[in-house]
DNA sequence: CGGGATGTTGAGGCAAGTCAATCTAAGTGG
DNA sequence: CCACTTAGATTGACTTGCCTCAACATCCCG
């Protein structure tokens, strides 16, 4: 699955690094060189992967399993800042190496990893690549607005049906219901993402079930029987396009 | 002020463009070919500079006065996304070239314009100022971040608190207290940006006044009298430092 | 010195938080 | 394989912080 040092002189065509969007296009000596850096990693369910605050080494290209972000307050409250899943980029370029926040594996998680270093001096090596990193560091604020907006203006069964669309969109192209859609994190970790409690997570996914808008096959599978009703509680006309999210 | 086509010969000596962070290194002939794709402008109080949706034609470096930040959501709400000042950067680079959200100025406005396109390539030839403003995307990544958290979990009171800190420290260096802060937006638009009402953010001000926290000399002029109750309010520890914020 | 825009204060309602009790799911060991 | 255990999820009763609606005050500018 990997390409890096630890797996030299394996089979390198299902190597994923490359198909990722912001390598894509590289020539095939630069992306030997990329690969020369990377190294494969494996983090079993539960396991840290980089711990706020803490210097980070490396940075990160998820490839499978599901990572869950988290920042911790000064006074003691967490907020889920994010999920990141295959393909998306933790631990980007900052000022400082400090991490933002704490990444968690939430299942086994396995990932391509480059030292920082490196990676910064690939930067500086790749115009094109820097650029494109630029890009998708935009696309994330536009995330992140949209989920300060998602916060400071939606009540909460607005707030979970966008979460329920972002989720069923996130990792798949949502074709038309019903939309089955698997749910790994545990409601207190959507309440914490969404700004709200586990209790009225649990109220307002029960009030949908009740109005027939989505269904159980247990508590984290979930079919969406009504995308329309979900858009109009979400007050949305369209998602975003699917992306590379970067953690911090 | 400004060294762009529309002031060809006057006096560059006192041209800011060479001392924002972005492009403090740069050598004299990328600082001369970047001031050659500069032209001033000017928006007068009210004036939209970019509206969202539209087209950008041009990116701009803030260099007098006070921008604000808003979007409109599908369900037709208003959500104040944030505020730009001198020295900051409105319209970066993006995938598309739609505006996310509408720029107006606040107060008469001057800034130094460039084209997207003359920018783009700028950009491309010049790998650390790319580097750098990948930089300072990740950086306005984390002000995102630390936004939500606001939004997330804290009252009325803590974002209020948070906000009055972030203006005080915003421009200037927060000296020891009592810190006279100018507050330019009506309570309308603060409380938009904090996902509140007006009549909260009057009430929670009125709140502070009387517990001797803040102190008005006028609505829009505001002395902190104890930046150690803010602190404790806002359930912070510090504040982010000052830094180039960027707008989309 | 008006009059509209902006800001403040008050009364009442409601959405979501809190506290607490149950229910369910998914292991765990006998 | 089934009883037992435990974490997670759901539901209910009550409380509260903020919003809504409404009245009043103040600022600002012609």
């Amino acid at each position: 699955m990997f390409c890096g040092k630890e797996n030299t002189g394996t089979v390198c065509g299902q190597c994923v690094i490359g198909e990722i969007a912001l390598f894509s296009y590289l020539d095939n000596g630069s992306l030997r060189k990329l690969r020369s850096l990377a190294a494969g990693a494996y983090f079993p369910s539960g396991r840290t992967i980089v711990e706020q605050g803490q210097e980070q080494e490396h940075v990160f290209v998820i490839t499978r399993g599901l990572v869950k972000l988290y920042r911790l307050t000064a006074d003691g409250q967490r907020q889920i800042t994010g999920f990141l899943g295959a393909g998306d980029l933790l631990g980007s370029i900052k000022r400082n190496a400090q991490a933002y926040c704490t990444a968690e594996a939430m299942t086994d998680v396995e990932a391509c990893s480059i030292q920082r270093a490196n990676f910064t001096n690939f930067l500086q090596d790749q115009p094109r690549v820097c650029f494109n990193l630029l890009v998708a560091a935009t696309d994330e604020i536009e995330a992140r607005y949209d989920h300060s907006i998602l916060l400071a203006r939606k009540h909460a069964n607005g707030r979970l049906a966008a979460f329920l669309l972002l989720m069923a969109l996130r990792w798949r192209s949502l074709e038309d219901a019903p939309v089955v859609i698997h749910v790994p994190m545990p409601r207190s970790d959507i309440a914490d993402h969404l700004g709200l409690t586990t209790e009225t997570v649990s109220r307002v996914l029960s009030q949908f079930k009740n109005r027939g808008i989505i269904e159980f096959q247990g508590p984290k599978t979930i079919v969406l029987r009504s995308i329309a009703a979900l858009y109009d509680l979400a007050g949305l006309e369209e998602l975003p396009r699917p992306r590379m999210a970067m953690g911090l």
